[in-house]
DNA sequence: GATATTTATCGTATATTTACGATATACGAT
DNA sequence: ATCGTATATCGTAAATATACGATAAATATC
């Protein structure tokens, strides 16, 4: 979209639209839900239990990586991934409070 | 090396991330608070309130009642929207679940 | 019947997303 | 130094998303 008409949105709806954009393929909710459960986790982990491609999960990586929803560190040749707990909570809350705006159940 | 790659994604994997896909554009997000806001809502009071030309709109509620959060009423020449709250409920506590899955904040 | 209004759809252009294989780089091990 | 492993990045192709103007269909109104 037009960078002038993407202002006309409030930062809080860009943000948030952002966030889910980052939740909307299957793949990069499951690595989620692995970096959860094992804490952390390289690559290659990652890669062995999708059903994708080394480059496409770095791809996806990468995606979630940029609205900081997790980090990597480099540990020799691997790259160990975790979730970020601070700018997850901060999803959470601002989901949580999307859906007290427009959901009344 | 091991692990088969055929391995999918599950049911609910799949439809959270169509979810959050129709949520990752402002115009949807704001879309969706000014029908709770107001209740109901023709398409033309909507293209009013957003930055986007009347066929622009009109494809984002297709991509929201694609994923049926909102629905239209035909009433004579124009269509009136307004929000599903038993798809919202669902959206918001799939998102609430997934939350407790990949969060512990 | 003619005209104005409303809105979904068509056509189209551009940008982004998704996927993969190939490659480059960095590191550990031999 | 060489070799194997791990992974980000490049190149690229196909699909999808986003935006707009133009148009068609339906319905009111005159």
């Amino acid at each position: 979209m037009a960078k002038s008409k993407i202002e006309s949105f409030s930062k809080e709806e860009v943000e948030l639209a952002d966030i889910a954009k980052a939740l909307s393929h299957p793949a990069r909710i499951r690595i989620l839900k692995i970096l959860y459960e094992k804490n952390t986790c390289i690559t290659g982990c990652l890669v062995d239990n999708l059903p994708l491609s080394q480059s496409t999960v770095s791809q996806h990586l990468m995606e979630l990586k940029r609205v900081n929803l997790i980090q990597g560190e480099i540990e020799g040749p691997k790259t160990c991934y975790c979730i970020k707990p601070a700018t997850m909570n901060k999803a959470r809350e601002a989901f949580s409070k999307l859906f007290s705006k427009i959901c009344n159940c």
